[in-house]
DNA sequence: CGGTATCCTGTGCGATACTG
DNA sequence: CAGTATCGCACAGGATACCG
């Protein structure tokens, strides 16, 4: 049996408070499927993310070791991203929930219409 | 491939909003564990949620169609909680999430402080 | 190209009080 | 017991401008 009360000792919470913000899980699917990525192609990918949030996600993902960031020094600037190892076995994990939502989106669309009249 | 950019349209994304917030993971996870739960049981497992946010957590998770809820009508109010067939099937994604952050969360925790100095 | 720096706003969330 | 109602605020995140 789990105790989830203790927010900072708790690592479910500890690493899932990392991932619910509204871009990360995102980042790493887009990351997932296409591997190697520049700054610019995950911004079109994503397309309705800001630059200032995306720089902060890819952050966040590259501080928890989630992803690499590797710097060209070339001008124009070159910048390549891609998921580590430890990012790498988290991606089929994330990718089953994708995909469990791809199959149940319309009937939970479904529910929520129905719930609220 | 996937197309992300469309936040209304897009399954990945209509889904993760809606669990990409502070406590909807937890409780199913919570409820995934222990099964049939009354709110207040609930309200102790997770310790340091305000009862005002898991209301509003568990009636968004009943909205979607993730959980049941069921009113007795006695005095004192008996209300239970529990997971439907579409939540169950959630549950396990969740579950291995859960694990990989057990797995890993030192190795995490590492990252970000050697990250941030 | 790949970002910062600033400013600004909506809202997620907590705290507190009250209720059938 | 299982909630609502209300208030207030920190902060996530958007918009815009600027930069090496």
């Amino acid at each position: 049996m789990n105790n989830f009360s203790d927010a900072t000792s708790c690592p479910v919470r500890n690493v899932l408070d990392r991932l619910s913000d509204k871009w990360t899980i995102l980042v790493i699917l887009v990351l997932g499927e296409t591997g190697t990525m520049r700054f610019n192609e995950i911004h079109k990918q994503i397309g309705d993310i800001s630059e200032k949030m995306l720089t902060v996600s890819l952050r966040k993902l590259e501080a928890d070791g989630l992803i690499s960031r590797e710097v060209y020094p070339v001008i124009p600037p070159r910048v390549e991203y891609r998921l580590t190892a430890l990012g790498q076995e988290l991606l089929p994990l994330i990718d089953t929930i994708s995909n469990w939502a791809n199959r149940h989106m319309q009937q939970i669309l479904t529910n929520r219409q129905q719930y609220n009249g």
